[in-house]
DNA sequence: TTGATTGCAAATTGTTTGCACGCAA
DNA sequence: TTGCGTGCAAACAATTTGCAATCAA
């Protein structure tokens, strides 16, 4: 009982503001999932004027919408990513930094929702946690 | 490349005060996943002039000591677990409550896991986003 | 005895909201 | 001209921290 993730408003029209679309623009660009005020910084550069909450109300927009991921991993700061096809994320514990995980075999998670009886299952969240490449490395230098 | 969940500091010796005590009771004896506030009522009742903030240190401890796992679920609180063996959840997007869900093929979990080249995968967190049982059934009704 | 732990209050961090103004449709 | 979007500042919620007093080992 897995619904396609594409639940959300599409349809509704935007205005398409210089704010709006410089945080896409930033966002899209960023191959990281900075956090809001990570891009604040950035598009500040752009629009020195425009203030942080404007920059949490576009994202929680732009997510309402679709044309942007809402991560929410763990932790508290919430990451955005401009990819939202399904994909999962790697943080790592020593620098904290975010990848995209995009597995082969999906259908074997679609059998673990399955199993789950009596409940309607939505969405479903795997992220991995552990310790990326260049930090491995620093350790092994270290 | 994935490792026994086990990795933490399960050997220090920890004094074992009166509200850690009774942190760890009443946590073990429920059944939900309470956040650190709901188990500072509930301590409360035990131990009238704690504080939240030693709720905090001694979940923290917990943790640590892995005597209680720490969720981290999607969302801003945190909330905690008396079960450290390995499980998932499923949190209810109506109701907020938190389920666990335990999972008859482990297996497809690891060979996920094991697609992560170059990383090493310590940890992973699976979590279901849904209805659940009781509020599919007031939907029906109402 | 002594370092770990506590309670309290204040500080931080991340996010949200109220409000008056401004701009695009 | 109507209302959505903005900037600003203040509010909020969850968690953390400094500090002096206290406690468990």
């Amino acid at each position: 009982m897995i619904m396609e993730r594409d639940e959300q408003k599409h349809n509704e029209p935007m205005k398409m503001t210089p704010q709006r679309r410089v945080i896409l623009e930033e966002l899209a660009r960023l191959k990281t999932h900075p956090t809001a005020d990570e891009l604040f910084v950035l598009v500040r550069k752009k629009i020195p004027k425009i203030s942080l909450a404007t920059v949490y109300r576009n994202l929680e927009r732009l997510a309402e919408a679709g044309m942007i991921q809402k991560l929410e991993l763990v932790g508290k700061k919430r990451r955005y990513d401009a990819d939202t096809e399904r994909h999962y994320h790697f943080r790592c514990i020593e620098c904290g930094k975010v990848f995209d995980v995009s597995l082969d075999d999906e259908g074997a998670l679609d059998e673990l929702a399955d199993q789950i009886e009596e409940f309607e299952v939505l969405e479903r969240r795997l992220e991995f946690r552990g310790r990326c490449p260049e930090c491995i490395a620093k350790q092994n230098k270290g």
